[in-house]
DNA sequence: CTCACCTTGAAACTTATGTTCTGACCCCAA
DNA sequence: TTGGGGTCAGAACATAAGTTTCAAGGTGAG
């Protein structure tokens, strides 16, 4: 398969379209979709670039079918639609949180994402990722290079897990969260670990996990 | 919305066809991809059935536009084309792993499935899962109610977290695999926890793990 | 310059595919 | 029986959508 290489930026805006049509609208777009979206004058030129996406290995189209059109990876497998969330960065203890809510500008292009059940977006609405780093995280059950799946959050409620940054020991940990009072018992996964106990003062909620991903 | 209930056995194939067109072609049936699947002389009694499966809550129709069916489960909710995975059973320890290997016969209907990214049965071919009960496999910084996805297979390559099963405990355990002589050690996720030696006789493996799942 | 060669435009064409109309069949209650 | 509601057939229709044709605009090598 010819390799992966800068394109046109037609043929780019096209696949890009053609990404986000199916992120959309869970059906690939026709060729008349396309045109519109992309400004191009007639459904022969973009009849012609699909078929160099197609060639090229970009993509793979089912001829004489209405929305033929599959989206192939780098290894030119079939592009799935599952929803996909972004990668943010990491998470280590005694390293800073790094920024999230700060959406808008770039798109999803810069970061990592990682893919995961469509049910947990449905569930959650917005969600980002980290990666955690190091094994400091082992008595939430959690290892290094899972990923956490955050739905940011400042209030937390009793039982859930969550990212919380502990202000005085500038440390993020991931753990069962229980106000009790003005104190938080932060409470580890393992049964095993023994609760920490510090002010309600000195922790913040970022954000409750919904998910652990860990892969082999 | 209508609650489900038993459908009129030509809606049910057809709900069915739906599906299973989805899972093989990544994209929905026409009409008459429909018609000829089902054994239906007309067109029209596709549409007919399509329209009240689509008044009854079972899928959504775009109207005008090709391939615009859209399969929404009980909550009305989109249907995503997600791989799953069944779940054949439970692990925990001092039990007896559930029969695998075993299909053929009965079809996922019968078991609970999980949602899994695509890219897992892409790389790993098939798999099926089991629900973790109970904390005894902590050490594999596994949970109770979590989930691990398994390749099955009697041949595990060293540093494999692979699901042993030791004859004489009876006992079935997640841990890391290597092969030293004839022993094996299995070797727990969680470094602080030491390793198990035993004889290789007394250790059978059954798969790899080749994810967990664990949400919240 | 000029000739291949890639790319674009516009329009027509063909096929795919959703929609509609009409009549028939079946079942069951009035 | 009779009539209405639910279902099915067959055919035709209308539009959506893939494909093709022909011509023209660029661009770079020789």
């Amino acid at each position: 398969m010819t390799p992966r290489k800068s394109l046109p930026p037609r043929r780019q805006k096209i696949l890009d379209f053609i990404q986000q049509f199916i992120q959309e609208n869970g059906i690939p777009p026709t060729v008349r979709d396309i045109q519109h979206a992309c400004d191009i004058s007639s459904t022969s030129v973009v009849d012609y670039n699909l078929r160099l996406l197609n060639r090229d290995g970009y993509l793979n189209r089912r001829s004489e079918v209405a929305r033929g059109i599959e989206l192939l990876d780098q290894e030119g497998q079939p592009v799935s639609n599952s929803p996909r969330v972004m990668v943010v960065g990491a998470i280590a203890a005694g390293q800073p949180l790094p920024v999230f809510s700060q959406e808008g500008a770039g798109s999803s292009a810069e970061f990592d994402t990682i893919e995961v059940s469509p049910e947990l977006p449905r569930r959650h609405g917005k969600l980002f990722a980290l990666r955690v780093k190091g094994t400091s995280m082992m008595d939430a059950l959690i290892d290094d290079g899972d990923v956490v799946v955050i739905k940011p959050t400042l209030q937390a409620d009793n039982g859930d897990m969550v990212v919380a940054w502990l202000k005085d020991e500038e440390e993020a940990t991931l753990k069962k969260y229980y106000l009790e009072g003005d104190q938080v018992r932060l409470q580890p996964a393992n049964s095993q670990m023994s609760a920490i106990y510090c002010p309600a003062r000195n922790v913040e909620v970022r954000g409750k996990v919904v998910s652990v991903i860990r892969k082999f």
